[in-house]
DNA sequence: CGCAAAATGTAGCCTTGGCTTCAACATGGC
DNA sequence: GCCATGTTGAAGCCAAGGCTACATTTTGCG
């Protein structure tokens, strides 16, 4: 069975396909989120999120920083004046909710599989991007804290 | 406590920094590791891995996958003639063996955990990339079947 | 106030990973 | 044996995300 050698690509070959494009598109977008997810965290801490923080927190170099600020300004998750700080539209405090969620989630499932606290930090730095819908739910169910039954 | 917002970025921001780092570079890594492992995939299954059907499986244009090929060629993982297909190297085999271990095992966690098997698949295309060793270790153990102890 | 330092922003360069287009090669059918 | 078809490869384009170098603006200190 299986011999899907010759020529139709449709069944598998298609799945397989979506899966590596799904997982392509959650690269890409995993960018974004780090940084929605350090401004929302910056703001809260200290009030401002000042491209220089960000990119020394983000281990970048201040351009490159602000290139990615900018490109968030087109995506309309910030909004931002000339040598004033960053700040999140309505938009991106909401996806940086979801993000910062999602973390506190993966990190938690990690400790509770065993992995030390600091791994456990690193690997869901990379893992939180490619957690779907469907795995959040079930690791908090895991956990133990299902989200509102309603 | 905690005031490190004026100046000294050494301790905090440098641990994050390190782990903003390490994800980009895992993300940088992991198309090389489709790569590998779906050639190692086709050999096995078909007996020759051709740029076509590694394009197709993929979701890209052959053209992409020709490029990546010459990476993977650039890197010691793979080799091959013109017009013939793609082979590893022995270090690409490696290569190969160990992302399908991980795969397996993050496909397992996840279902453990109960994920849905459609989804975990999806998933663990992603989150595979960004499990460390330790963290593997604590999955393998959580699966009872702790690698071989030597 | 005025000036130096720091932060910010801009420009230009590189690599990666997508794409399309076109040329070259191999294969199979007739 | 020859040509159509399909695979392969090369070239060139684009956006993203790094970087350095340089220009500009703000800020703060003397």
């Amino acid at each position: 069975m299986e011999d899907d050698k010759a020529a139709p690509p449709a069944g598998d070959a298609m799945r397989e396909a979506a899966r590596h494009a799904s997982a392509r598109s959650a690269r890409a977008s995993a960018l974004l989120h780090d940084y929605v997810e350090l401004i929302a965290d910056l703001l809260e801490g200290t009030g401002e999120a000042r491209p220089t923080d960000i990119a020394r927190r983000l281990g970048v170099s201040h351009a490159t920083a602000i290139k990615a600020i900018a490109r968030l300004k087109r995506e309309g998750l910030a909004h931002s004046k000339p040598y004033r700080g960053v700040f999140l539209t309505a938009e991106g405090q909401a996806l940086a909710a979801e993000v910062k969620a999602r973390h506190r989630v993966v990190v938690d499932v990690l400790l509770a599989l065993g992995v030390p606290a600091e791994v456990a930090e690193m690997d869901a730095e990379g893992i939180e991007h490619h957690v779907s819908e469907a795995t959040l739910a079930a690791f908090e169910r895991f956990l133990g804290r299902p989200r509102t039954p309603g």
